[in-house]
RNA sequence: CGGGGUGUAGCGAAGUGGUAUCGCGCACGGUUCGGGACCGUGAGAUCGGGAGUUCAAUCCUCCCCACCCCGACCA
């Protein structure tokens, strides 16, 4: 990609209405815009980094037998109604059309996805299913607040599980736990996310969340650094101890942190008032147990950029970052811009992705974008290399430059270090 | 929804009871070219919205809206 086409301009400065630093760096490196509070546009390269992470998710979400489908977000109110939600749920997006009839935007989709699978469960031979999907969540939150960490419209990939029995739900909910911990491995935020004990409503004891320690995050929660769990803040005062080792809450490490993803035992709250049922062996009636299991993709992205910035700008992990690699030309000189020409073209065929810096503007002005925009590998091609016939070539989370002349080689070696095995532990 | 703060050009800011200034960015010309270069010229603002006071309001008063922060809320 020509940098001086991409649509997303850099800015001087960070927007004075953003106080967050995902918010700041993510607008001010051109990967959003926000329109109101809490919506946010993606332009091209935050789009980029999106489907990254969506890619991810989806890769790991069907090796554990997920079928990817996608719903309405426009829901009827009868639906909400028949799990008396309609009423209960209040950050519910409520809207009325001409002819009087009333609707929710979905902020969530069991009430969808519990009949539509009614459709093909009938028997325990249809068991067990998993469906998800990515989708745009609303909800009507009173203040929306932290940049890109919690939003009233965001992406979600949201997936639903259906079983025969609890041996089975518990076998898949643990499935769907660890394909969530190569998620968050891939994503580059696993070694500071841990595994919380979180309230679980009124069926079942617990829900799980995925919680990453960072001071920018809302929730508080009580770390066993011996067990490497936590205790979500909200249920401590029931929870008076670590779930898995037993020790006492005043050995648990206080900490702030974002919930990037949760997974939630449903049993049959759902099932119940859908009539989801399957006949077992012997023909007789069972109501199916439900899981439904949540990442937010806005959400993991602000994440990220929390997690991995330092004072000059973004520092992505290559899975998720827009390109690879970004190619800084410091000069308009033919030579030089014939020699940065050929490398784009060299480093395209090799498959990787290149933001490629053509625009005609300072030195300054590249590097400083360069360090903003964030792009884990920076080769720079001026004057000096050419003189020298050499290639700069700079990490992101490195303070120094390196000279190379093999540079096709450096960046085969560069190659195969991004490239991160799906589905395995990591 | 309670409390606090902020709204002036695309972005960041200054300012005044007499219709507005600066930097960046943008356009044109020239000089530059490894960490946000420089000179010249130029375009760009119904001063968040409404009402009121006044000869006159961007400025004073009231109401509203938006955004940020703290709290409450978060199926």
């Amino acid at each position: 990609m020509f940098q001086s086409k991409l649509f997303g301009k850099t800015l001087r400065d960070p927007p004075k209405d953003e106080q967050s630093i995902n918010a700041r760096l993510l607008v001010q490196a051109g990967y959003v815009e926000k329109l109101m509070a809490g919506v946010y546009s993606f332009l091209p390269l935050g789009l980029r980094v999106l489907n990254k992470i969506e890619n991810i998710i989806r890769e790991e979400i069907n090796v554990i037998g997920g079928q990817e489908l996608l719903l309405p977000a426009l829901h009827p109110r009868e639906a909400w109604e028949q799990t008396g939600r309609w009423e209960t749920v209040d950050d519910l997006y409520k809207l009325t059309d001409s002819s009087g009839r009333d609707f929710a935007l979905g902020a969530t989709h069991e009430e969808i996805i519990t009949p539509l699978a009614k459709r093909d469960i009938s028997s325990y031979r249809d068991l067990p299913l998993a469906l998800y999907q990515f989708q745009t969540k609303f909800r009507m939150e009173l203040r929306a607040k932290s940049g890109l960490l919690r939003g009233r419209e965001f992406m979600m990939k949201d997936l639903y599980s259906f079983h025969v029995n609890e041996e089975d739900f518990n076998a898949y909910y643990k499935k769907v736990a660890d394909a969530y911990k190569k998620i968050f491995n891939r994503t580059g935020i696993g070694e500071r996310t841990v595994f919380t004990f979180a309230s679980g409503g009124t069926f079942s004891k617990y829900s799980h969340e995925f919680q990453t320690l960072t001071s920018a995050g809302e929730d508080t929660i009580y770390l066993c650094e011996h067990c490497g769990v936590a205790v979500n803040g909200e249920i401590i005062d029931e929870q008076k101890v670590c779930p898995e080792c037993g020790r006492p809450k005043d050995d648990l490490k206080i900490e702030k942190a974002i919930e990037v993803g949760n997974i939630f035992p449903l049993k049959t709250k759902f099932s119940e008032p859908f009539k989801l049922t399957y006949k077992d062996e012997k023909g007789e009636d069972r109501p199916v147990l439900m899981g439904c299991y949540g990442i937010g993709l806005g959400r993991v992205t602000g994440t990220i950029v929390e997690v991995h910035h330092d004072k000059e700008g973004i520092c992505w992990p290559s899975a998720v970052a827009p390109y690879q690699v970004h190619l800084v030309r410091l000069s308009d000189e033919p030579e030089i811009v014939k020699q940065a020409n050929a490398l784009y073209e060299k480093i395209n065929k090799l498959g990787l992705d290149v933001l490629y810096d053509d625009r005609d503007a300072s030195a300054g002005v590249k590097l400083k974008d360069a360090d903003l925009i964030g792009l884990p590998l920076r080769l720079v091609v001026s004057d000096k290399t050419v003189k020298d016939g050499v290639y700069e070539l700079k990490e992101r989370m490195s303070s120094r430059a390196r000279v190379v002349k093999d540079i096709i080689g450096e960046i085969d070696k560069y190659k195969t270090f991004i490239n991160q095995p799906i589905g395995k532990t990591l």
